[in-house]
DNA sequence: ATAAGTATGTTGTATTTCCAACAGAAATGA
DNA sequence: TCATTTCTGTTGGAAATACAACATACTTAT
C-alpha cells in the first residue's frame, strides 16, 4: 500500500498527527484502498455502509435519482474530505444517494468500530483522531444549518438578506466580501441568477445595501 | 444537584449507560445545571460557547434576528436533545443565533474537553458516550442533508416529489405514510400550504400519485 | 347528537420567479 | 493590442407562487 501519510497529514481528520503516527493508525483502523474509474459507482442507493471513507485523490459526486428518474447532484467531494459518516450510525438505514466517481478516484476505507472504540495505549493519537472527526462533522453540521436557514426563506429577496446579514455578522462588519460570484451565489441559494440580479438591484435602489462585484455593504 | 440519571438514561447521548455510571460521569464531565425563565435568553448571537448542552426540561427556541430586525425561529429543542455541539469546534467563531427559553427550562452544561479527551480507566462508559455523541450528530447531519436536498428544488412540485420519492425509498414501498399533516409538510418544505395542496391535487390528476390524509402512493 | 374547532381543498388575484435572450463590462489569452 | 470568453445586469412574457378568503370534511369535547 502506497504511503498516504503526507497526504493525510493535511486533512482535517488527521490534522495534528505526525506521519509516523498516521502510518501506525492506518493499520490500527484497518485502512483499505479502493480505486474507481471515471463514471464508476462507489456506492449505490440502497446499500448499507459500514465504513468511514476519505477521498485521497480524484473527485466524487453525491447524487440522487428520484422515483421518476430525474438526476440531481447534491454535493461534490474533494480530496482530503471524508464522507459516509452519517451512515455509520446503527440502524441508520440504507444509503439514500449514489456516490459516483466524477474522475479517476482513490478512496480510503476505515473501520468505524476501530475509530470510535478506543484502543487504550496502542494509539496515542486516537483521542486526537476522535476529536478531529467530531470537529469535522460538527463543522459540516453548522454549515448545513446555516444554509438551511437561508433556503427556508420564501423569496429571493429574503434569501439574499438572510445570507448577507449572516455574513456581515460573521465578518463583524457591515462591509464584507463574499466567496461567490453571482452564478455561484444563485446556485448556493437555489434561485435564478437573473432574478437574483434583479433583486440585488432593487435592494440597492431602496438603499438597503450597496455592492461592487463581490464586495457588499449593508445599511440600516 | 438533583438526580438526573433517570431522565438522562432515556436520551440519545446517554443511551445504553446505567444510572450509576451516568451519575459518576456527570461528575467526570463537570456537569452544571442552569434554569431559565420563560423568555429568558440562554445564549445570544455573538457569544462564544465552550460547552455541550442538554435540555433536561422545558422547551428552547433557536432563533435568529437579521440585520434589519426580522425574527425567525429556526428550530425547537425538546427535552433530552443536546445542542451547541457545532460550536465547540476550536475557532468556530461566535454563535450566529439566539437561544431563548420558550418556557421554564432546565439545561445541563458539560465540559466538552472532558468528553472528547478520554479519561483512561475512570469512566468505563466514556467510549460509549463518545459513540453516542457521534451517532447523534451524524444522525442530525443526515437529516439536514436530506432536508436540504428537498429545499434546493426550485418548485413546490419538485420539492414534493423529491420528498415523497425519498420517503418511498426509505420505507421501501410505493405506499407509505408521512409524519406530517398538510400544514406541517408545507412548513417542512418551506412552501405555501394552499399552493402545495393545489400541486398535490394536480399530481393526483396527472396520475403520478394518490393520497388519503397522510397516506401516499406513488405511481411510475 | 351537537357544537366548536381543526384540517384540507378550492378559487381568484397580485406578486414573484423563471426562462431565454441580449448588451455592456470585465477578465483572459494570444 | 485585439479577440474571445466570462460575468453581470436588464428586459419581457410565461409560469408558478403567495396570500386571503371561503367551503367542506373530519375531530373532539360536551
Amino acid at each position: 500500500m502506497k504511503d498516504y501519510a503526507p497526504l493525510l497529514r493535511r486533512t482535517k481528520l488527521f490534522s495534528g498527527i505526525g506521519d509516523d503516527d498516521i502510518r501506525s493508525m492506518l493499520n490500527c483502523l484497518n485502512a483499505e484502498v479502493r480505486q474507481y474509474r471515471k463514471g464508476e459507482y462507489a456506492f449505490r442507493q440502497g446499500e448499507y455502509i459500514r465504513n468511514l471513507m476519505l477521498l485521497a485523490e480524484g473527485r466524487l459526486h453525491i447524487q440522487k435519482e428520484d422515483y421518476w428518474g430525474n438526476l440531481n447532484i447534491l454535493n461534490e467531494i474533494r480530496p482530503g474530505e471524508m464522507f459516509g459518516e452519517a451512515y455509520i450510525v446503527p440502524n441508520s438505514g440504507a444509503l439514500m444517494n449514489d456516490v459516483v466517481a466524477a474522475e479517476e478516484s482513490t478512496v480510503l476505507f476505515f473501520d468505524t468500530g476501530r475509530i470510535l472504540t478506543v484502543c487504550p495505549s496502542a494509539c496515542p493519537f486516537h483521542t486526537r483522531l476522535i476529536q478531529n472527526m467530531f470537529y469535522t462533522i460538527a463543522d459540516k453540521n453548522k454549515g448545513l444549518v446555516q444554509k438551511l436557514s437561508y433556503m427556508s426563506q420564501r423569496s429571493t429577496r429574503e434569501k439574499l438578506l438572510s445570507y448577507l446579514s449572516d455574513e456581515a455578522k460573521r465578518q463583524n462588519s457591515s462591509s464584507f466580501s463574499i466567496p461567490f460570484n453571482r452564478q455561484q451565489l444563485a446556485d448556493f441559494l437555489s434561485v435564478d441568477r437573473s432574478a437574483m440580479s434583479n433583486e440585488l438591484g432593487r435592494l440597492r435602489d431602496e438603499g438597503m445595501l450597496d455592492f461592487h462585484k463581490n464586495e457588499f455593504t449593508l445599511y440600516c
